[in-house]
DNA sequence: CTGTATCCCATATGATACTG
DNA sequence: CAGTATCATATGGGATACAG
């Protein structure tokens, strides 16, 4: 665990794997590495909300990807989906315990990219400037 | 900073961006979420390591994708590409500093899917078991 | 050995219109 | 309001052949 030959292991054995993989880092990038996921884990993170609320506040995604990454969430057991039996009905959607511990582990990395979004952007100039 | 209203602030400020982002989240998300990024720079956490090398460490990648995900990882800043003059030419990729800091603000999400890949796995199941 | 060019396909995402 | 269906498109990524 954290060790990374064990890591790169798993990678490998990950190679050329069937629909849903054995390699637990490549499986969980799947469903992050979307356009959407995490950013909808963020403004969950602020506590239940309508579809309508999440979609106003993501003002361009689109009804058919909010549906489907709300789907794929809640699938993976990250969200929770309540249906509340009213006339027009109403779906609320929050993060489950795990999804929690998922955002605490998003951490760092959210902190990583505020930290250095400077230095990316000026490294890009950089090389784009070279060539 | 990690104050989750900033990010969504930041999230939304994102929408509709340009070429290449204000949001850092969106940002670093875009390099990370590809499917090879994270899993190279995994394996070059190990030490500095040749084109072949990485190319024998991760079988199912093309020599295509393996050039290009180093030329965006290198453009970003988060590893160095070293050409050694002999004949032919020998190319060692390092990380970065800026590389290795990314390295340990991804370790937690890393023990995060070690931890919780059963679960996730269960909570597929279950949920296509349903409908 | 490392990298580029081309061609091709699968998939992810968006736009729009429709339904309970 | 929330969700589905359909169509269209862009992009990611693989295979292959070629080049310095």
């Amino acid at each position: 665990m954290g060790d990374i030959d064990t890591v790169v292991a798993r990678i490998q054995q990950g190679n050329g794997r069937p629909a849903e993989g054995v390699c637990p880092i490549r499986d969980v990038l799947d469903q992050l590495g979307d356009k959407w996921s995490m950013l909808l884990i963020f403004l969950l993170a602020a506590g239940a909300q309508r579809f309508g609320e999440l979609r106003r506040k993501l003002p361009d995604i689109s009804q058919r990807m909010l549906t489907q990454t709300l789907r794929d969430l809640t699938r993976n057991g990250l969200v929770t989906r309540t249906v509340h039996p009213t006339r027009p009905p109403s779906v609320e959607y929050a993060l489950t315990p795990q999804g929690f511990t998922l955002l605490d582990a998003l951490g760092p990395l959210l902190r990583w990219a505020e930290d250095h979004h400077d230095y990316v952007r000026s490294s890009r100039r950089r090389f784009d400037a070279e060539a």
